[in-house]
DNA sequence: GCGGATCGTTGATCTGCATCAAACCAGTCA
DNA sequence: TGACTGGTTTGATGCAGATCAACGATCCGC
């Protein structure tokens, strides 16, 4: 990881449009964003590799990070996509077991592990709430499972259904990713996505009136395709 | 969850062959070994079922225990077995996200989770404990994740290396679950399950002298059919 | 506006695994 | 001993999704 030599964007001052420190926030969101060194990143540029050690922690303020590994035949997996209030890179052990990259230009608030760890070892809150975070990223990793099982049709409405409950306009997503990222990240092909998606268009369960822009017209039936 | 009516040993001594406590022994595989009460199941019975309160947490004395979920489809996704030493049951949110089944007949441990989480508000070595054992059960998981994106070869292999560091010869595995249990972890069939190992007996890197005992002959061989 | 790069869609074909079906095998009980 | 049961293996066939290949759309700098 290359820091803090990229650094951009050094101000403390957090930006508008993530999540603020509001009184009352719990104390560890509070921590990082008081603590956060804010640095951009350009779209497609690595913000840690897998195997690196994992010295810092980080938060979105804006644009969409994905976490990634390469498997030896080549072929990528990716574990998440991280958007504004999302934190990631946080880990257990000492390495980081995904690297991270950019998807669109981002801003991320980077935080020292060693600091937060200082923090929660003298404040039991901070620990819960460590451990809470922990717990959310495993539950999102076991329906990642639940979805490499399903078929392709399924796999992608839940990624549909996934992205939409992000967004303000629960029926407007505008993907910030590539086809090759989706399929990448459903254990698919491109192809197979692509097609996929005119499927459910001739269907009428969604439009698409450009690639990148996705409405979904029928939740019900998305929900029964879902499994 | 049948609590704790179906307790059939409930003596505090746990009993050999499990992990002892030991002087010196991490607080929280301490306090568990302390406050746990043993209680035995029977093969295939259920020891909580998805959706129901967490209110307990389980430390594997013996047997084998697997945790799965079931879609809405009828098809079964088993997410992880648990051998003498492993905890499970543990959960951040206040359900269970998956329900945990006796393999063969399983003695565990028992404890509160409100226990072990107001242990964890007062000394925050066992709090960051809580947190480790959420992490590596995090690091599991997405090494699952991994595993459903191979080959069926691959996934098998996979399979077999798993289970072999996990007891003492790491060349002799003496299966506890059955084909279909396998294959429901690795989202695949009995029937594709069962061909992989033959196929692999027939390359001569593996041996089958019953179905429930393998022998890994070509540790190098499967290594590289690993990915 | 034009040529090139990047990304997405569509079509034709191939294949790995699922499905369906039957045989096999080891215990267990009468 | 033989029938029954649950688990496992093997065989034949079908299909979902991968692969290979071509084409279309969008965005960019010049």
């Amino acid at each position: 990881m290359l820091m803090p030599t990229t650094v951009q964007n050094a101000s403390k001052q957090v930006p508008g449009g993530g999540s603020q420190t509001v009184p009352g926030s719990p104390p560890l969101a509070g921590a990082i964003d008081m603590m956060g060194a804010p640095v951009t990143f350009a779209r497609n540029s690595e913000i840690f590799g897998e195997g690196e050690p994992a010295d810092y922690l980080y938060k979105v303020v804006s644009g969409t990070v994905r976490t990634s590994k390469i498997l030896t035949d080549g072929r990528r997996q990716i574990g998440s996509f991280h958007m504004a209030g999302d934190i990631f890179g946080l880990e257990v052990g000492d390495d980081h077991t995904f690297s991270a990259e950019a998807i669109t230009e981002a801003k991320v608030l980077v935080v020292r592990r060693s600091a937060l760890l200082g923090l929660a070892a003298r404040d039991s809150n901070v620990g819960r709430q460590l451990w809470m975070l922990a717990g959310c990223e495993l539950a999102r990793v076991q329906d990642h499972i639940m979805l490499l099982v399903k078929t392709a049709q399924e796999r992608v409405v839940c990624f549909l259904l996934e992205m939409a409950q992000r967004v303000p306009d629960g029926n407007t997503v505008a993907l910030t990713m590539s086809r090759q990222d989706i399929a990448d990240y459903l254990g698919l092909t491109i192809e197979t996505v692509s097609r996929t998606l005119t499927t459910l268009e001739n269907d009428g369960a969604i439009e698409l009136p450009t690639s990148r822009c996705i409405l979904l017209r029928k939740r019900a039936t998305l929900a029964r395709l879902n499994a």
